[in-house]
DNA sequence: CTGTTAGCGCTTTCAC
DNA sequence: GTGAAAGCGCTAACAG
């Protein structure tokens, strides 16, 4: 019923062999076979075979991306960023056009270790691995286990916006600065004059979630203003945010500033003052982390830290072809930039 | 190196059809054996090796989810509750582990035929399609024979927020309300006693920028307000929204409502308001269309057409998998509903 | 530059 | 319930 090769060299009176280097381009083959190839393929509309060829070449055009939660346009903007740069590139160099794929594991281990097994399965030529990580120790050394396999088996390892992995099998990772990111928002904060600030942190055992409070934490600390109880957990969504601001109101009714885990539940926690009738920021001052898209249009904008989340997917979809050198010792750090809009403003009230 | 099927039969003592057996466990083995070749298989850190696989069965368990910009959230949560219901009903039933995954055009048609080429060679199990579809003809028929050719390879093509498509080719259709949403969202502004209402379109030759504009002017036309120089084109961003509301502003100062083609276009639509000086819902009244995350808790909040996108997302992740029975005729008519919240108000200027 | 020849690793009748 | 054998459609030496 479907063409084959074979079918095709049949219609252009040359070896299947033949045909096989013209489509796959690496490898000289004079113009007028070519010509004549492409239009039997042309002709039959042949499509390759890709379980075929790749069982055959051992090696598959499937690069997977992994992310965490593909509605958070977090994971949406790096997860697209990436899947362009390989669909651009991925023509270019003579290559055989990849097919670059995102992986939703909705935040779950199992999951996780599941697409991993999946794309190992599939032979993936590369593996881009978005996000923070689960720190439950079990789980990480099974997704450094599966890692270091499919290293082993030749698939590119890429990781972006995930702190580094020991061992080598990883070819290049992308760690953004969630601890400098942390700390700046922190520090612009205390330079308003805030005392009291609360932090609505993300899930507990995610390496972003710790790593953003860690920085946090870090300049309270230098400020002499560490207040433990001024920390609530919680989902990276907007109904966290609305929750624990809540909550962490209910904590202290004093509180002058709020610093939420991301842009989402930021905007979630001015929902929740809204709603209690507290001034953003005339009474409270709030802050996120990412940058979203929607970030520059609240109201009030929202002060946070400036993530590169495009250009970070870009780089990892070339990291992951190996378009792009390795960046030196493996690992690149991507620092974040704080931006201030309307939601921070000096203390007014009493600290 | 890897390991092979061959190897784990050594191992356990069996052939390996045996051991194809157990895998796919579609076919009686004894207890005993089973047991044998599952350590086996453990004891080896055995994987399938899906092209070989594949190529053997001549299926695949690769479920394609096509969208338009993973970066909006739109397709981010169809995408996500898609892939979630394939991951969990995919151990059901016995089937084998699907493998799905999203694949984003960008909105360009080349890249969308590229991924349907990708995808076929794969020999996908199934292909999602979501999202408008371009109207140019020759795009549409490349699209339409492409799937046409698919389906007789045995993929499923299940269509979600796109228009039905002419021909048996695909297994079923989610359509999306789009035309009725528009006018019920035009009959509320109207209800509300606007009589000069501005509309921001999507991109022209989308079949959601037409449909939801259809819609619209239906309900103008009804009431003797069309007016045909208050409609702009723009992208599905939020930029687009502010410039062409501001376009909007340029052609009729007395404008008192405004329509975005979807809600991060009315975002950008508030925001160009505002920046304006003009109160919304004071001055003019502002509706989006989608019901995204967002929408709720922007100030003020946005009255929207409410699009149950991951219940849509996940009917189609079963239907891809066979697990929901065919709507009648094929097709399914996914119905929005009209969220009025505080950005739509009554007119209080002269209209 | 092109043809020939072996497989790649698995599934699947067909026997037993 | 299990094994043997014949490919699935392609690629990659190796010749020529």
């Amino acid at each position: 019923m479907t063409a084959t090769l074979a079918d095709v060299a049949a219609r252009a009176q040359v070896s299947p062999a033949t045909v096989s280097r013209v489509l796959n381009g690496n490898y000289p083959v004079a113009a007028a076979t070519r010509e004549r190839v492409l239009r039997a393929v042309d002709e039959l509309d042949y499509v390759l075979n890709g379980p075929a060829s790749s069982l055959a070449a051992a090696t598959s055009d499937l690069v997977g991306i992994l992310v965490n939660d593909i509605a958070d346009p977090f994971f949406g903007i790096i997860a697209g960023a990436a899947q362009a740069a390989i669909g651009e590139e991925g023509g270019v160099r003579g290559g055989r056009e990849k097919l670059s794929v995102i992986c939703n594991t909705g935040g779950s281990p199992e999951r996780e270790l599941t697409y991993l097994t999946l794309l190992q399965r599939q032979r993936a030529a590369a593996v881009i691995v978005t996000g923070g990580a689960l720190e439950d120790p079990e789980h990480a050394a099974a997704v450094g286990a599966k890692l270091a396999r499919l290293a082993d088996a030749g698939t590119r390892i890429v990781l972006c916006g995930r702190p580094p992995l020991s061992g080598d099998s990883v070819t290049a990772t992308l760690a953004f600065d969630n601890r400098g990111g942390g700390r700046r928002l922190a520090e612009h904060l205390i330079g308003l004059g805030h005392r009291r600030i609360g932090y609505v942190a993300g899930p507990t055992e995610r390496t972003t979630t710790r790593h953003r409070l860690e920085g946090h934490q870090a300049a309270l600390a230098e400020a002499g203003l560490l207040l433990d109880h001024l920390v609530v957990h919680g989902s990276y969504d907007r109904r966290s945010g609305y929750d624990a601001t809540l909550e962490l109101l209910r904590r202290d009714g004093e509180l002058t500033a709020v610093v939420a885990a991301n842009d989402t539940v930021a905007l979630g926690a001015c929902a929740a003052l809204r709603d209690r009738g507290i001034s953003v920021p005339g009474d409270v001052s709030v802050a996120g982390f990412g940058d979203l898209p929607f970030s520059a249009d609240a109201v009030p904008g929202l002060t946070t830290v400036r993530l590169p989340l495009a250009e970070a997917g870009a780089r990892a979809g070339r990291l992951a072809l190996a378009l792009d050198p390795a960046p030196p010792g493996g690992i690149a750090t991507v620092h974040g930039e704080l931006m201030v809009r309307a939601s921070t403003a000096a203390v007014r009230r009493a600290g």
